[in-house]
DNA sequence: TGGAATTCGTACTGATTCAGTCCTGTTTTA
DNA sequence: TAAAACAGGACTGAATCAGTACGAATTCCA
């Protein structure tokens, strides 16, 4: 169902959390315990981010993470490349030689047509406004689901109620 | 990567054939030969596609497929869709119930908007849309890959050189 | 009326990926 | 120097995917 990984569903709800309160620095803890999210993946995600530039880490006693730039400055295509890899790749192009037939593939182009159309799409929604319209309460991120069932389009954080 | 199936790709290639020669109608061996695709997979393909709509089937012996509509009035959502199972789809609409907060949950209303604009894309591309362009010749797809990495948002469909 | 061709439905299996955990090292602060 | 925090892998069970197989139902045609 074109869908996105559990691993950039939390990250999406992490970055949120952080967008809420850009001037704060948090570590893994904080944050899994904000957002009702397990620990080790939190920090996984974590690390994950600020290798990719999304996420300012400051190691020792008072580290932590905050975001690398504005919310407004990060999109969400740059999120989902983040945490799953480079969006609209071809393996006909990452596997380049294999395809000797490239010149007459005639679904390619087409293909990076809804590619580009679907980038587009994310490269339109930057991370403030996910983190707009958020209900108050510092609570944490409420999250749903706790079935098995992968999650489409739309993510299924997990909630511990 | 927000990755379609290869099920999907190969359904999107299979139904770029059909849209391409509207007149004829397809067994599935016939498909098969002419996309490179392997025979049980497009069957099982064929039969999800004409389960959902997509496809006209005539059984017997000269039976085959045919679109079930123009190509113009195809999109790619519905394909995706067909193949795929509902875009945009929330586990916590699907497990409905199993979420007490729903009314307190942020992720969900940005998730949707995502959703929204990426289905959206997805529906302004039409089936006639990805079946022009084709390379002349009726010898069939050239496909790509061959590898095993996952396909990202372009597909990965094999081909038997 | 019966046989052949074809779709239809479903169950099954190996391989791959995902989600989550754990451990050890490195850096920074106090 | 010790504690706190990030960094970077390796590892495992579970879920999903890709592909296969087989029997049943349907239609055409001789």
């Amino acid at each position: 169902m074109i869908r996105i990984t559990k691993q950039t569903d939390y990250g999406i709800v992490l970055l949120t959390h952080l967008a809420a309160f850009p001037e704060r620095q948090f570590n893994a803890p904080e944050l899994a315990a904000e957002t009702h999210l397990p620990l080790p993946m939190v920090s996984k995600i974590l690390k994950l981010l600020a290798k990719e530039g999304l996420l300012a880490s400051h190691r020792g006693v008072k580290g932590g993470y905050g975001l690398a730039r504005q919310a407004e400055e990060i999109s969400m295509a740059e999120i989902i490349a983040a945490l799953e890899g480079p969006i609209a790749i071809t393996e006909c192009i990452s596997v380049e030689g294999d395809c000797s037939h490239e010149p007459l593939c005639p679904v390619r182009s087409n293909w990076q047509r809804i590619n580009d159309a679907v980038r587009a799409a994310l490269m339109g929604i930057s991370l403030s406004e996910m983190a707009r319209s958020r209900p108050a309460g510092p609570q944490g991120l409420v999250t749903l689901g706790g079935g098995n069932a992968r999650a489409a389009f739309a993510p299924a954080v997990l909630h511990e109620v």
